[in-house]
DNA sequence: TTCGGTATTGATATATTATAACAGGGGTGT
DNA sequence: ACACCCCTGTTATAATATATCAATACCGAA
C-alpha cells in the first residue's frame, strides 16, 4: 500500500475504476445502488477526504435529492454496510472506500490539515490488541484504527 | 497486560490507588484537581465502563456540582488533557485511564455488552499503520485504536 | 397480470453530543 | 491594592444522529 490518497495520481481514473467495483459488488450481492445512494458514493469519492453528513447533505439538497438529514444517513449507512464507504470515528465523517469488496479491516491515516484520509491494511489480529483480546478471552467483531496526523503537502504548508 | 477490566479484582483498592496515583501526577505537573474534577474522574473510574458526558452530568448534578453540559465537558477535558481519562471515539463516550502518568498510546478493547472498556498498550508504531505512514511520509500525531466485542461475560449471557 | 411482501423514500419531530460566549469569583505574585 | 490567570456559572446554540409513520417503488410468485 503506497497512500495513493496523498499522492498525484489520475483521479479520474480512480474515481470511474472505483464506481464500476462498487457497482460490480452490488449487483454480485443484489443490493440496490439507488440514485441518492450512488450519487452519495460519487460524492464521497470525489475527494480523498472524510465529509461529514450534513455536508453531505449540503451536496444532496443541491441536486435535488433530498433535503433531510435521514436522506443522507441512510445512504450513508447504506454504502457503510455495503463496505463501501468507512465512516471516521474520530471525526464523525465518512469517506469513499477505495478498494470496495475486498473484505478488510481497515485502516486510516486522516490529516488534520486537509481532512484528507489514505485507507491501510491492518492484519485482523493486529499488533497487541488481538494478543491481549486473546488472553482476555475477549472476542473482536469489529476494530477501529485511525491514525491523525500531518499528510506530506501539510507539513510543508504548517512548517 | 491480562485486561484486569474484564476480572474479578479488589475494585476498591483498585480506584485508591488509581486516584492517588492521578493526584500524584496533578501535583508533579502543577496541574488542579478541584472538586468537580476529581468527582468526575471518581465517577469514570468507579466501573470500568464508558459514560457519556450527559449520564456524567447527571451524576455531577444529583450531586450538586453543576447542572449544565460545559461542566461536564470541561471536566472531561482536562483529564482527557491530563491523560487520566480517555474518549472512547467508537462510543462518542469516555472512560477513566487505570495507568495514569504513563505517557502511553491506549488501545481499547470495548464490549458492547455491557459496554466495558479494557485498556492495553499499543506499540508506538503499531502494526502496519506506522508502515504504511512512514512509507508515505505522514506524520502520526495521534492514534484511535478500539476493538468492539464482546467481553467474557457477555459471551455466555449472549449465546 | 395482479397480488402481496419488502425495500426505499419523504417528511416531521426529536434525541444526543458538543461548543461559543461572557460574566463572576478566587487565588497568587507584585 | 492591583493585575493576572484559571476556574466556575449560566445562557444559548451548534453539530451529529435517530425514531416514527405514511407513501411509493420494486420484485417475485401465483
Amino acid at each position: 500500500m503506497s497512500a495513493i490518497e496523498f499522492s498525484d495520481h489520475d483521479h479520474a481514473a480512480c474515481m470511474r475504476s472505483t464506481m464500476q467495483a462498487a457497482e460490480a459488488q452490488c449487483a454480485a450481492r443484489g443490493l440496490r445502488l439507488t440514485p441518492v445512494r450512488r450519487r452519495t458514493l460519487e460524492i464521497l469519492l470525489a475527494e480523498h477526504r472524510a465529509l461529514g453528513a450534513y455536508d453531505l447533505l449540503a451536496r444532496l439538497s443541491e441536486e435535488g435529492l433530498g433535503t433531510q438529514p435521514p436522506v443522507a444517513y441512510r445512504a450513508l449507512d447504506f454504502l457503510v454496510k455495503a463496505g463501501l464507504a468507512h465512516k471516521i470515528e474520530a471525526l464523525n465523517a465518512y469517506v469513499g472506500c477505495v478498494q470496495p469488496g475486498e473484505d478488510h479491516a481497515p485502516a486510516f491515516l486522516i490529516c488534520r490539515g486537509c481532512r484528507s484520509v489514505a485507507e491501510a491494511e491492518t492484519k485482523p489480529a493486529q499488533s497487541r490488541l488481538g494478543e491481549a483480546a486473546r488472553a482476555a478471552g475477549f472476542r473482536i467483531e469489529r476494530s477501529v484504527v485511525e491514525a491523525e496526523g500531518l499528510c506530506p503537502a501539510c507539513q510543508e504548508s504548517d512548517a
